[in-house]
DNA sequence: CAATTAATTGACGTTAACGTAAACGTTAAC
DNA sequence: GTTAACGTTTACGTTAACGTCAATTAATTG
């Protein structure tokens, strides 16, 4: 289909699971560049990846402007050093972000525990109550 | 100022860094219900935690209605059978939605690690480099 | 007691992230 | 050759989660 290793739009959509317009929409944004053939959009790979990372970022509850700020760090156009130390202040920053998040799902996860521990005692009252009723 | 551990409106704006409109619009939402004093809102430690929980769910990118969902597990509202069920079994679900933004997370975390260690090398041979043309 | 200061209600505005619909072009198959 | 299937552009619609502003009331303080 897709002869020399690009991908077409509808392609795309099928494996993440969003809609064509949901793709287009992040072209317009500037989130990625697809080459064209004509009329038609092209993906590379690297654009696959970027989609990939998208929507990484967003199941963590990232804003489409902070998927491209974590997405922008990866590609090597920051050579000079003002760029440099600003760029290692960012990763620093998303990296408490990111940190802090991890401690709110465990904390959820640990309250997700005790939900489903209070469950099973309640269900095994009601179990052998039930067995008693029968009884 | 709160009397008897109640707390008021800007108390807790202050405490957890949001606006008192914000606080007005869960209770819009109907995610708190504080008392009353007359006109004033009167908050319990339990809606303070409300606020908590509905904070941290929002740090993890959770919607207020998503946030309402984890919050309602804690309540022990559930008495009937099919209802325990049904509830233990959101309690799955969320569980492996967290799961996976932990690896999102982690995957992130990992692509940070990367991203500081060019930044580094990079630095380093500038710091070299710039050694070397004043010598 | 006059003047801030804090709180409330109501209404409208705003931004992000798409959805939906209309109207059109392209190509492949029958 | 026309009917699908797929893709494109343009444009308006929508929802969530607040912000902002105006008018009003209540409480406090010099």
């Amino acid at each position: 289909m897709s002869d020399k290793g690009f991908h077409t739009i509808s392609e795309l959509a099928k494996e993440f699971d969003v809609t064509t317009r949901t793709i287009r929409f992040y072209e317009e944004k500037g989130l990625i560049q697809p080459r064209r053939d004509g009329q038609k959009r092209l993906y590379t790979p690297a654009d696959r990846v970027r989609i990939k990372l998208i929507l990484r970022g967003k199941r963590i509850g990232l804003t489409l402007a902070e998927c491209v700020e974590v997405i922008d760090m990866y590609d090597p156009d920051h050579n000079n050093l003002e760029q440099l130390h600003s760029l290692i202040d960012k990763v620093a920053q998303r990296r408490a972000l990111l940190i802090q998040q991890k401690k709110d799902i465990d904390d959820m996860l640990a309250g997700l525990d005790e939900v489903q521990t209070l469950c099973e005692q309640a269900l095994a009252r009601s179990g052998s109550a039930s067995r008693n009723s029968v009884n």
